[in-house]
RNA sequence: GGAGGGGUACCCAAGCGGUCAACGGGAUCAGACUGUAAAUCUGACGGCUCAGCCUUCGCAGGUUCGAAUCCUGCCCCCUCCA
């Protein structure tokens, strides 16, 4: 076991707020494994980068030895979890939930070590506890103190239901601490709330209290709001090569390093110099690569992060064409065809206005050549790559 | 149940009888530049058979030469009171 001045070290990086850090490194000072807890909704099956900030401190712990614990809720996913939600979420049927967390596993474990994770469930208490049980648990807290969390208090005051079971989901996400005995609990910022209940319930059942660790919320590719599926700015774990490599190179030199703190296995003291080299004048593109790649080669493979990155060596430093474009049949009318109509057909574009648009930019070429008359008819059973912008290719055959 | 406020393009948000396809910001897209799909600057941003035409301002009617702007009805959202 890793002494615990590095061990603390390790688990800090990224990390927002340590509850209360003292008694981590008490924990972590008596040099046994740690039972370490995290909990997951098993609500949406495709994660994202996101998703993985927490589960990559989970990596870290399991690295310095510790005993990770990936908690799924498949009790508590009958609640649904109110965090940060403004309206009373829909419970999952058991078979969704159950379909879920399959997915779940299977992509967890790309970053996580299977043999050394134990995988459970909370109804495997909470289906025990009876009914007696569950007033007992709600007996534990006030409605006052419910309403000081911030999500639960602008809704009762703007006037928005709160149903009686949403003041179920701390308790319970806080009673399986209490089950598990954790040492620690990781989750993210937003849930301060319910990882400090944990605390509670465990203290008042006399256990030891549990560590609460919380992970920032990764902001996603615009930067400024956090990374989420709704908001489009997110990087799936599921998306292609070629995607994942887009998406990393067009984020800001800025967010880079808090990708790089958040999302890259590499050891701090080689971030830290890699920030170094950047102040120092080094190109940060070259560094963003090399976040792309390994970030690629953890969800596909080595092979898959070459080759996206030739993919994107070729297409936009050499401005060459890439070799994956689409291939589409459009048939030739008798009276020809006006370029905006077959950019739109084609996709490239969304509507004939828009086609005019981007012609009139110059954003259209033909086989590399700009074309720049808006009227232009084709009459001619050819074909060709027609590309609008910098990213959207298509080879187009007319017959 | 009572009183008041509001619904405008992807989002926020002006406009309150003509000069409005609709100010401004964000997002997005394009061009230039570059160190990358970073940053910065410029431009575009309803549709079409595109120097012209057609359809938009919650929905449906009406007044007017002319309405996002005025009137009537309807639908939806919010605030306060009970």
């Amino acid at each position: 076991m890793t002494n615990w001045q590095t061990a603390l070290r390790e688990i800090k990086r990224g990390a927002d707020e340590i509850l209360i850090e003292e008694e981590l490194v008490a924990k972590l000072k008596e040099g046994k494994p740690l039972k370490i807890k995290a909990g997951f909704d098993p609500t949406a099956p495709d994660l994202h980068l996101g998703h993985t900030v927490l589960i990559n401190k989970l990596r870290a712990f399991q690295q310095l030895g510790h005993e990770v614990i990936f908690l799924i809720g498949d009790f508590t996913g009958m609640i649904g979890d109110p965090t940060g939600k403004n309206v009373t979420r829909k419970p999952l049927s058991r078979e969704d939930i159950i379909a879920n967390a399959e997915t779940y596993k299977e992509q967890v474990f790309k970053i996580l070590d299977p043999d050394k994770t134990t995988v459970r469930f909370n109804s495997e208490w909470m289906d025990n506890l009876g009914a007696a049980g569950l007033i007992k648990l709600a007996a534990r807290q006030t409605v006052a103190r419910m309403l000081e969390r911030d999500d639960f208090k602008k809704r009762y005051n703007n006037g928005q239901a709160i149903a009686i079971h949403e003041f179920l989901y701390p308790l319970v996400q806080g009673w399986d601490s209490v089950a598990l005995k954790a040492d620690v609990e990781l989750g993210g910022t937003d849930q301060r709330f319910n990882l400090l209940m944990g605390r509670e319930l465990q203290k008042a059942e006399g256990q030891p209290q549990q560590t609460v660790l919380m992970m920032p919320l990764l902001e996603g590719l615009d930067g400024v709001q956090k990374m989420s599926k709704s908001l489009g700015n997110y990087i799936g774990i599921t998306d292609s090569p070629n995607d994942m490599f887009g998406k990393i190179m067009s984020i800001s030199d800025e967010l880079m390093w808090r990708y790089y703190d958040l999302l890259s296995f590499k050891p701090t003291e080689e971030i830290q110099s890699l920030k170094l080299k950047a102040e120092q004048g080094a190109n940060p593109r070259d560094m963003k690569i090399a976040l792309a790649m390994e970030i690629i080669e953890r969800f596909h493979s080595n092979e898959a992060a070459k080759a996206a990155y030739q993919d994107f060596v070729q297409r936009f430093q050499k401005n060459a064409i890439p070799d994956d474009i689409a291939e589409i049949e459009i048939a030739l009318p008798a009276e020809g065809i006006a370029i905006a109509n077959l950019l739109k057909q084609a996709n490239l574009v969304v509507s004939t206005s828009d086609a005019m648009r981007m012609i009139q930019q110059g954003a259209v070429k033909q086989d590399g050549e700009k074309i720049s008359d808006t009227r232009l008819l084709l009459n001619d059973k050819t074909s060709g790559v027609f590309q609008v912008g910098k990213r959207k290719f298509a080879r187009i055959n007319l017959v």
